[in-house]
RNA sequence: GCCCGGGUGGCGAAAUCGGCAGACGCAACGGACUUAAAAUCCGUUUUUCCGCAAGGAGAGUGCGGGUUCAAUUCCCGCCCCGGGCACCA
């Protein structure tokens, strides 16, 4: 046959067509006797246009769903749009469209680009969050947790963002700034929050992380175990004269004999208590905390007056308020001992408290006080310490946690840095909180039978003030369900981390319109075998699904206690060196990637240029040789099918041998890289060998090496670059999707060279090299090094200390 | 400050279990084909020194030590880059 010119714009448009005319091309299968795979790419925000950080993404997800269709699994490989959010509001505020009608246009732009790409999705699974199918059912859990007390309502501090214009989740706030707005300080506001009690799984959440070991990046589960913080310790009462108890949490009770003051929260209940200009001093350092940036803070406070009595010693200390004492953790209060804690040592230095060292180490004198430059936070024996004193660390701990529980001053006590969920958010865009507010029965929840709670089409949104739904009288204007008096619709509407929380489970049952889902098909499906995604999800999104899962297991609607098998944190895709985005200027546009130079090219380079956990450079030049790669391919292929004539085989046979070897060599390397590490790059590198090879023996392949030579490396291609290996398929004058062809066993047989060279060192520098059969022993081994010319010309009056001789590696010679 | 990654040619990278450092690709250079160019095909390409040459000798995976016949790989101590957490009592 004579060759053909790669031209992938005729070829994938060909393809393209006739699959978009095959829509159960990809379909999972309901009723299957294969084993079931569920690979997950995590769904993006309608944005606007893929990028090629998506590209990559689904690359990765598509090349493994596919390879697991050859290899004989059910394969389930959904999409959907993560489509409630902030910029949707802001565009209809730019553009005055309604958010909706953005959305949706996005959405129908991506999608072209994905089917562009040939993304094997079964698009009949497609789930939308923003459409009332699917968040009646994030209102429908609501409720579930509202009635199980998962969710409730009260009154916080919390961050507001002022460009926002609404409240941001603990998990929002980065660097004490708003996420999406770097710079802009986030501020403390007083509101009424709904809350999902997420902290009723925080030991469950950190206990189940030994279930996702070997099986998740270690990166992420030490930044969920991190994000959790679980801490082991006690809380104890101290009185106050003319206040009452007041209670600190401690991991250091054994140092209680060291405390010389106490220190509140500035938002402490104590506060209260305090002069108006005490109370005007502790308020602006809660707005100067919540606008500080990351690193050192001065640390200040003030003498409250108030004087503490120790429980153990019965001492009289001093209460303080200082900037460092977060409300949000322990009891917002805390005993400080200046001796063994750093952060109270340099508040107590600066105010003058005295300093107390109450723990000596081991093996070593006591602290002393003169001369100390720095809390010393081991642990060791106890001084100074009444009855305790002598013991160690250790049993002073339990001996003083066991007295405070014995005569009721305080108890063991575990505290956890994870908050509780915020999820209200002031916006439209959103899931509506489905609650009413009667002025007689209260908080009513919105009965089952009136889910889903709609969002009004048509609304003003000017992105200022209030939730956009107080401004919509026919929303908020609705009888009490219990009273039928006049009552007001709840308009918060829910954090979109509540939507991607249990999205994979909806692809299980897309368009159920009575339940969530069916358990039966999650029961087949779940858990996800494969999640891939961005690492920039380790925390919020990852934590949130795992509490969904175990939320709702408890209320009986699956019985997996985690979303996800596997998870796969893929690089990011940078642009000459730096990061893409839109305010650079540099965002590659996947479609007009899939114009220029093919989507198998870009897939392929996606997967090429670095590994896949890796951050990888964009290059024009990189996928110009990725191209060439495939138009190499194409070439061999179409003008090689069918040639020689049948039978025939030219030259000594030496090119079959070599051809097929390499061809067995390199079906195990990309099984292998498949099956465990998933170095995609080294996989393609894999078949560019080959088909070097093929080139360089070209003329020599008989005709059955040759057929066989061009059905795998179709195959090989198959998961990585489908339009290609669809047509080369064709071009062998076979039908059929060639993805859902048996994927090829490797031949160990073929793949084993025959001949090799072993280098021969002597004192561990190379000095000559000898070809041996394959697989040699080591006595045969040591023996041809020993007799080869150039060592022996080497070793000649020498002593001989030692042969190293590694079969099919190398060889040391040790002389002297 | 603490916890993770990472540091290898001009560039992206490879070396999977301690055994030939630099596979594969980019860029560059040379050759073939062409009136010419593009495309394509075939080569060269870590570096220093010796040699006209074939060839030979040395150095080299961030830095300094160590273990070993042998270290990009293991151990100890540092430096730099990226990410996460950061008053968590």
């Amino acid at each position: 046959m004579p060759e053909k010119t790669y031209d992938h714009t005729r070829i994938e448009l060909k393809w393209h067509e006739r699959w978009g005319n095959e829509p159960a091309l990809y379909k999972a299968e309901e009723d299957s006797s294969k084993p079931k795979y569920y690979v997950l790419e995590m769904l993006p925000y309608p944005s606007g246009a893929l990028h090629i950080g998506h590209i990559r993404n689904y690359s990765i997800g598509d090349a493994l769903a596919r390879y697991m269709w050859m290899r004989g699994y059910n394969v389930l490989h959904p999409m959907g749009w993560d489509a409630f959010g902030l910029p949707a509001e802001n565009a209809a505020i730019a553009n005055k469209r309604p958010p909706r009608e953005w959305t949706l246009n996005n959405i129908e732009k991506m999608k072209l680009t994905h089917r562009r790409f040939a993304f094997s999705y079964d698009w009949d699974r497609e789930v939308t969050t923003c459409e009332p199918e699917y968040y009646r059912w994030n209102q429908w859990f609501f409720l579930r947790m509202l009635e199980k007390g998962l969710a409730y309502r009260k009154q916080a501090l919390v961050n507001w963002c002022n460009l926002c214009a609404t409240v941001l989740a603990n998990e929002q706030v980065v660097d004490g700034c708003c996420w999406r707005h770097e710079g802009t300080p986030v501020e403390q506001r007083a509101l009424d929050q709904w809350f999902l009690r997420t902290t009723a799984y925080a030991d469950e959440l950190l206990q189940d992380i030994k279930l996702l070991e070997g099986s998740w990046p270690e990166r992420v589960l030490t930044m969920q175990r991190n994000w959790i913080g679980r801490s082991e310790g006690a809380e104890v009462d101290f009185q106050i004269e003319g206040y009452g108890p007041v209670r600190v949490f401690t991991t250091r009770i054994d140092t209680i004999y060291g405390a010389t003051c106490m220190i509140v929260a500035p938002g402490h209940e104590l506060v209260s208590h305090l002069s108006p200009e005490q109370q005007a001093e502790a308020k602006r350092m809660i707005d100067a905390a919540a606008s500080q940036g990351p690193g050192d803070v001065e640390k200040e406070g003030f003498d409250t007056g108030f004087k503490a009595v120790n429980p153990f010693s019965g001492e009289r200390i001093p209460v303080w308020v200082g900037n460092f004492v977060l409300m949000g953790y322990g009891t917002g209060a805390i005993m400080a001992v200046p001796a063994h804690d750093q952060r109270d040592f340099e508040f107590c230095r600066k105010y003058g408290i005295p300093v107390r060292p109450v723990i000596r180490p081991v093996d070593g004198p006591i602290p002393d006080v003169d001369t100390m430059k720095e809390a010393s936070g081991d642990y060791g024996i106890v001084e100074n310490s009444g009855p305790y004193s002598g013991m160690t660390s250790e049993e002073a701990r339990r001996e003083m946690t066991a007295r405070a529980e014995r005569e009721g001053f305080g108890k063991a006590a575990v505290t956890f840095r994870i908050k509780d969920w915020g999820v209200s958010r002031q916006r439209y865009w959103g899931t509506p909180i489905p609650v009413i507010h009667c002025p007689t029965c209260g908080v009513v929840p919105v009965p089952d039978d009136q889910l889903p709670v709609v969002l009004p089409r048509h609304i003003q949104i000017t992105g200022k003030g209030r939730s956009p739904l107080d401004e919509v009288p026919e929303f908020v204007n609705v009888a009490c369900p219990k009273c039928g008096e006049p009552a007001r619709r709840e308009t918060d509407t829910m954090d979109t981390f509540v939507d991607s929380s249990w999205y994979f489970y909806r692809y299980c049952d897309a368009k159920n319109s009575v339940a969530p889902f069916d358990r039966k098909k999650i029961d087949y499906w779940f858990p996800i075998d494969q999640y891939i995604g961005g690492v920039e999800h380790a925390i919020l999104h990852l934590i949130y699904s795992r509490f969904w899962t175990k939320m709702m297991r408890d209320l009986g609607l699956i019985t997996n206690a985690e979303p996800v098998r596997k998870l796969f944190t893929q690089g990011m895709v940078l642009a000459g060196g730096v990061k893409m985005s839109k305010s650079k200027g540099n965002v590659v546009d996947a479609a007009g990637v899939a114009e220029t130079h093919g989507a198998d090219t870009a897939r392929l380079f996606a997967l090429f240029a670095a590994p896949p956990e890796r951050d990888m450079d964009w290059t024009e030049a990189g996928a110009e040789g990725i191209h060439r790669f495939l138009g190499r391919v194409y070439r061999f292929v179409t003008r090689n099918v069918g040639q020689p004539e049948p039978g025939k085989t030219p030259g000594d046979g030496s090119a079959d041998s070599r051809v097929l070897r390499k061809l067995h060599q390199v079906l195990r390397r990309v099984t292998q890289d498949f099956d465990s590490r998933w170095h995609f790059n080294t996989s393609i590198a894999a078949m560019m060998e080959l088909v070097n090879q093929a080139y360089l023996d070209e003329s020599n392949i008989s005709a059955a090496a040759m057929s066989q030579l061009i059905e795998v490396l179709t195959f090989l291609l198959a998961p990585f670059a489908p339009y290609l290996a669809q047509e080369l398929w064709e071009e062998q004058g076979k039908t059929g999707p060639v993805f859902k062809q048996p994927w090829p066993a490797y031949d160990e047989d073929l793949a084993r060279e025959t001949e090799i060279e072993i280098p021969v060192q002597i004192n561990g520098k190379i000095r000559s090299r000898i070809s041996v059969p394959a697989g040699l022993e080591k006595a045969a081994l040591e023996a041809a090094a020993l007799a080869d010319e150039k060592v022996q010309a080497l070793i000649e009056g020498k002593q001989i200390v030692k042969v190293i001789a590694v079969p099919e590696k190398l060889i040391n010679i040790v002389i002297r």
